[in-house]
DNA sequence: ATTGAAATGTAGGAAAC
DNA sequence: GTTTCCTACATTTCAAT
């Protein structure tokens, strides 16, 4: 089995769920021919395990003018466990800033920023991420256009 | 007002979706101060006009054992319009594929790549990605560790 | 656009096979 | 794991404001 604890039937639903949460029970029971009940009891079995983590809407990014997205490779000055971790403090505390990963290669953290235009991505970068200690060099790319972009693991 | 055609109860109603789109109506109701009917007359035009792309299942990375995340950054021989929209058309298909964006800076493509483990990213670096026409190089960096990610952009 | 109330459908739980 | 039955909630519609 691919996933320890999962069946090909858990795969399905989750495969399901990952592009349409709104999806009823008896809709998933009908395109996976099983009982409502038993989808019923997958659901509630995989919510409660963790799998499945959390259902969210995704917003159209457009329209809600956070039109700019960049991503912006952080440099460090030295690696000092607290350096770190007060980095990451801090870093995630900001809402422009949606994913921050510690990476490797040549940088330390790569993090993803959403704001509205340029003139807001300025103001972040000057009066919040620059600001933090012990920052060695942020190197920033746009986003010019966006051929692809899920939530859904490959399963 | 920041967001056109959204007032500031619409606002309210998206963010909390952002969060957790399982709220019920009578929830939502009930922390914005408005009627089950208002909450879902306005939640109908969200998703109608657009604002609220889609709901969906986050699953936990970790438990299906998509431990490997790269990012990927892919410059390629030349810009002409038909190489770029032949690789996006390509990478587009595969579903380790999670994101790709066209970017600004030094190389063209930035991709979100989830896998497994090293071994199942290798194979499908060979046997997949580096497969596809006009490809100049390829620079992955892969994820340490996860500081912050979340799919709800700053309202 | 907002509301309360009424109708419909789904979720969630229990029992028996 | 499935089926049936049941109750409680949630969604959806609608007439009135």
């Amino acid at each position: 089995m691919k996933i320890p604890g999962l069946d090909p039937t858990d795969i399905d639903i989750l495969r399901l769920l990952q592009k349409d949460a709104q999806l009823t029970n008896k809709e998933i029971s009908f395109t996976l021919r099983k009982s409502i009940a038993t989808i019923h009891e997958r659901i509630r079995r995989l919510k409660e395990q963790g799998y499945i983590d959390r259902v969210v809407a995704i917003l159209n990014r457009k329209k809600i003018e956070k039109s700019l997205i960049a991503f912006s490779q952080v440099l460090l000055n030295g690696h000092a466990a607290d350096t770190l971790y007060q980095f990451e403090k801090e870093v995630m505390k900001f809402p422009e800033v949606m994913e921050c990963f510690q990476m490797t290669g040549n940088f330390d953290f790569l993090l993803r920023i959403a704001t509205s235009d340029m003139d807001a991505y300025h103001d972040f970068y000057r009066h919040k991420l620059a600001t933090l200690p012990n920052i060695n060099s942020i190197q920033s790319f746009f986003v010019l256009s966006e051929t692809k972009s899920v939530t859904a693991y490959p399963l």
